[in-house]
DNA sequence: TTGGAAATGAAACACCTGTTTGAAACGGCT
DNA sequence: AGCCGTTTCAAACAGGTGTTTCATTTCCAA
C-alpha cells in the first residue's frame, strides 16, 4: 500500500527537494517563495503543503540533511584520523583536525553544500528559530563537542576557555568566507581583482593555514 | 522657517531612531516591523514615511551612522598609533593593529552597536541589498583597505592574499563570535554554563590573542 | 474494466507587510 | 483671534506570503 505512493510521490518530491537545493544556495534562506520554488519544480504550490506539511518543514529536512551529512563526514575522518594516531601512538595534530573540519565546507565536488551550510549558521545567528535550533542541536553539537575535546588535547598550552572560543571563532571565520565567495564577493573587490576565488584548493589552503596558527602552530 | 521645523518633528524623528536601534538590536534584521516600531517609540505608523520616506532609508540610516561612528573610532586610533610608532620609529605591531580594530564591536558602555556592526555584516553576506551594499562600499570598504595595508607591513612573512584572506577571516570570527552571545548563546551551552558571556574584557581577550596567532604572533 | 485512494491543479483564502490617504490637531506668526 | 504650514492620527490600500479548498486527474489493485 505505501510502496506505489512512495515511488509515485517519491518523483515531485525529489524535484521539490532539488529545487529547494539550487534555489536556497542561489538566493539564500530569505529569498525563496514557495512560487518560485514550485515554478523550478515544475510542480504545483500546493504540492509543498501536500509532500512536507509546511515550507518550513521542507526547509527543516532540507537543511537538516545537509548538516547531518556534514556531520557523518567528518566524524568518519575524524574516526580515521584517530585510528590511524592510535597505531602510530600520538595524538592527532591540529591541522589534521581542522581539516577534517573545513573539508566539509570546500568541498569540490558539491559546493553547494558548503554554501548552504554556512547560510545555516547565519541564519541560525541573524534570526534563530524553532528549526535552525533543532538542526544546530540535534546534527551539529556533538561533532562540535568532539572537535573542542580533540582541539584541547591537540593544543596542550590553550586553556579550556581559549579553545571553546577559538571553536567558535573558527566557525565564524570559515562561515562568512564561504559566504563572501557566494554573494558580495568583496574579497575580490579589496584585492583589486588580484584574487582567483574560484581555486578551492588555495582557499581551503589559507583557511586552514590561518586557523592553525590561530590555534597555535601545528 | 526650518527651526521650528527641526525641533518639532526632531523629537518623534528621534524616538523612533532610538526605537530602531534597541529593536534591531534585540530582534535582528528581519524582526522588526513597523507597527513593532512605531508602538515602541509612541508614533504612529505614518511617521516612518512622513520623516525618513520609507522604512529601507531608515534603516539605512542607522546603519550608516553605526558603521560610520565604527570606522571613525577605528580611523581615530589608528592615527594615535601610528603618529606613536613614527615617534619611536618602528611600526605597528599586530596585536596593537589588532585591538584597535577589535574595539568597536566591543565597547562596554555601548554593548548595542558591536550587535548591530555584526547584523549588518552577517545581513550583508546572508542576502545583500541595495543599502548594505552602499554602507558596507561607502563607510567600510577604506577603512579595510588602510588595515590590510597596515597587517601587511606588520606580518612580512605573510603574502599579500594571505593577509587579504585572514582580514576576512578576521572580520568572519568577530561577527559570529558577537552574534553567538547575541542571540543563540552556543558557546555558553556547549562550554556547560562554564563560560561567562557578560565578561566583555576577557571576552576581548579571547578574540584578540586568537586573531593576533592567526597572523604569526605579536 | 472499474473502484477508490493518491496526487495534481487552479483558484481563493487569510494574514502580514510597507505605504498612502485625507482629515484632524498642533503651533507659531501676523 | 485667525491663518497656514507642519505634524499626527486612524483607516484604508496594494502587494506579497504561505496555506487551504475542492474538483479533477492519475494510477494501481481487485
Amino acid at each position: 500500500m505505501t510502496e506505489r505512493a512512495i515511488t509515485a510521490s517519491g518523483a515531485t518530491r525529489l524535484r521539490i527537494k532539488s529545487a529547494a537545493l539550487d534555489l536556497y544556495a542561489a538566493k539564500g534562506l530569505d529569498g525563496v517563495t514557495i512560487r518560485s520554488l514550485t515554478e523550478h519544480a515544475n510542480a504545483n504550490m500546493a504540492a509543498i503543503n501536500y509532500h512536507f506539511g509546511s515550507k518550513d518543514q521542507l526547509t527543516f529536512e532540507i537543511f537538516r540533511d545537509i548538516a547531518r551529512k556534514s556531520a557523518q563526514a567528518r566524524i568518519a575522518m575524524l574516526d580515521e584520523l584517530q585510528a590511524e594516531c592510535a597505531a602510530a601512538e600520538r595524538t592527532p595534530k591540529i591541522r589534521e583536525i581542522i581539516e577534517t573540519f573545513v573539508a566539509p565546507y570546500l568541498d569540490e565536488n558539491d559546493p553547494r553544500s558548503g554554501v548552504l551550510l554556512a547560510q545555516l549558521i547565519m541564519k541560525h545567528r541573524a534570526g534563530p528559530n524553532a528549526w535552525t535550533e533543532a538542526v544546530v542541536r540535534e546534527e551539529l553539537d556533538g561533532m562540535a563537542l568532539r572537535y573542542i575535546g580533540l582541539l584541547l588535547e591537540a593544543a596542550p598550552h590553550l586553556t579550556s576557555k581559549a579553545v571553546h572560543w577559538r571553536y567558535h571563532l573558527m566557525v565564524g571565520g570559515i562561515v562568512l568566507a564561504l559566504s563572501d565567495s557566494a554573494s558580495s564577493n568583496r574579497l575580490e573587490r579589496l584585492s583589486g581583482k588580484a584574487m582567483a576565488p574560484q581555486d578551492i584548493a588555495s582557499k581551503r589552503r589559507e583557511i586552514v593555514d590561518f586557523l592553525v596558527a590561530g590555534f597555535g602552530g601545528d
